[in-house]
RNA sequence: UCCCCAGUAGCUCAGUCGGCAGAGCAAGUGGCUGUUAACCACUAGGUCCGCGGUUCAAGUCCGUGCUGGGGAGCCA
């Protein structure tokens, strides 16, 4: 069997071959034969196949193809007459594997609803939209281990369940084998004692704890995997599981951290212009039709870099009115960083340096005692795409700060310790694989760029 | 969780001032054509999201619940 991707690239004219794929459209001639166009998920593009109906199953099977049936032609390939492709499949013989019934079939040869396609997500990816997506997202897999490895990066697996709340930041999903309808008790208290892991357990909401442990032996390491939030958000860029890239790196001062971000990022939107040619002329058509000369763009050009105090000012200055107030020491809210991206620099834009209390215990704390080096990277349309920092190296400045923000020294004695034996400046960030998605795609609801999305009330499929 | 909007044929939607339920696409039938989301004609297709209320009369007005969308918060 040939995959159709091959068949219209590599396959010489004449090559006798075999395909297989679900109907997308059938158009009929009297004069004497049918245009099969199957898809096969490997290329955004069908293959048309020519079926003549001197073929012995032609009035009973290939005249009633329909939409979502699944073939397997075999034939030969032919340099196509006709406009809109340059080979097809002249068939020998048509075999259908599996019919689709044309009134249920929810799928139409034309354009759906991404809300209706939500409802479907078993039968979503067999539409042009989501499979370009799915190929994307096994790309831009590819090319987040590729560039890590080429630059001796080591690939840590953290784990997915965690004894410790992680950060303290973020809802969590508790895991557990013990039973709801009847849970153990000790006084007033859940007994933990009986459960699978002898103490409360969750999913992870980040792998950076892990990763810092690893980078603190072997230098560079990278995570790549799913991460879980149990927080109400109902929105276009919120997930309650989605995927997370985590470089840390030893011996590491935040300028190296954000120079690092910006590589990562140009790597990226370069290595997809230059992969994955075909699924993102098609985002450019049909989801933003500015999406190509953006990323062309912003490979050559520099991106924005300016400290939280600075963008305080900037917007201060802007003279524009913001529902919330700005002030320096609070976080900057969506309408502020959608200002400074969108229509002061109308590009991604690196803010560092933020307040040291709106940010997590863990981020190394600067100088003047009043800000921590904490980086995010904001791009238009998105907003923060990487959030990241240089961590707290001092065991003091660590124990001080955790102390003062709640967070209980016992659970985290290990974290502590690192910074005990051999502690060196190290930094890291985080990159929402799902975020990164949606920029290079121009989709505006991150439901669609993941092929289960979880939110809240949602786990259907 | 909060604010705003929407829910009508398989899909996308229209439905005026409260007065007979509509279109395009899909499907079925027929016609035509090396066709490109093919085209032309005809046919069939409805719990107007659920529940309650106002009214002679509700898709339309009111209340409530559910689902979806947009925005906000939280964040990646």
């Amino acid at each position: 069997m040939v995959r159709i991707i091959r068949a219209l690239s590599s396959e010489k004219i004449g090559a006798h071959i075999v395909v297989m794929g679900w109907v997308r459209t059938k158009r009929d001639s009297k004069a004497g034969f049918s245009f099969i166009e199957i898809n096969d998920g490997s290329s955004l593009k069908g293959l048309q196949i020519i079926a003549d109906a001197e073929l012995p199953n032609y009035k009973d099977d290939i005249h009633k193809l329909v939409t979502g049936c699944a073939i397997k032609v075999t034939g030969s390939l032919a340099a196509s007459p006709g406009k809109g492709q340059t080979v097809e499949l002249k068939a020998d013989k048509i075999e259908v594997l599996g019919w689709a019934d044309p009134d249920s079939y929810p799928l139409q040869k034309k354009r759906h609803s991404f809300e209706f396609l939500r409802s479907i997500a078993h039968l979503r990816p067999r539409t042009n939209t989501f499979g370009a997506v799915a190929r994307l997202r096994s790309s831009v897999s590819h090319a987040i281990h590729s560039f890590f490895q080429e630059r001796d990066f080591i690939y840590i697996h953290t784990p997915i369940i965690t004894g410790s709340d992680c950060e303290g930041a973020g809802e969590t999903f508790r895991v557990t084998t013990l039973d709801l309808e009847n849970v153990p008790k000790n006084g007033n208290q859940i007994d933990f004692s009986q459960d699978f892991f002898g103490c409360p357990a969750n999913l992870t909401v980040s792998g950076q704890l892990e990763a810092e442990i690893y980078a603190l032996s072997m230098g560079d390491v990278y995570t790549f995997g799913p991460t879980f939030r149990a927080e109400d958000s109902n929105t276009s860029r919120h997930l309650a599981e989605f995927w997370m890239v985590e470089p840390e790196m030893a011996f590491c001062d935040l300028d190296a951290d954000v120079s690092l971000s910006i590589d990562f990022l140009k790597y990226l939107f370069a290595y997809v212009l230059n992969n994955c040619t075909e699924d993102m002329q098609f985002f450019n058509r049909f989801i933003d039709s500015s999406l190509l000369k953006t990323l062309e763009a912003l490979i050559t050009r520099d991106f924005e870099f300016i400290t939280y105090t600075e963008g305080v000012e900037l917007l201060l200055k802007a003279g524009e009115k913001f529902e919330f107030p700005v002030q320096w020491g609070v976080n900057l809210h969506s309408e502020h960083e959608r200002y400074l991206c969108e229509k002061v620099f109308k590009r991604p834009v690196v803010v560092v340096n933020y307040p040291r209390d709106i940010k997590p215990f863990y981020m190394k704390l600067n100088e003047d005692g009043k800000t921590v080096r904490a980086m995010d990277v904001l791009v238009p349309g998105v907003g923060e795409i990487i959030g990241g920092s240089q961590r707290e190296d001092d065991y003091d400045t660590l124990f001080e700060r955790m102390k003062k923000t709640g967070i209980n020294v016992d659970d985290y004695w290990w974290y502590l310790e690192l910074r005990k034996f051999g502690s060196v400046p190290h930094a890291g960030f985080g990159l929402g694989f799902e975020r990164l998605i949606q920029f290079l795609t121009g989709l505006d609801n991150i439901r669609d760029v993941i092929p289960f999305p979880r939110t809240p009330g949602n786990v259907s499929f």
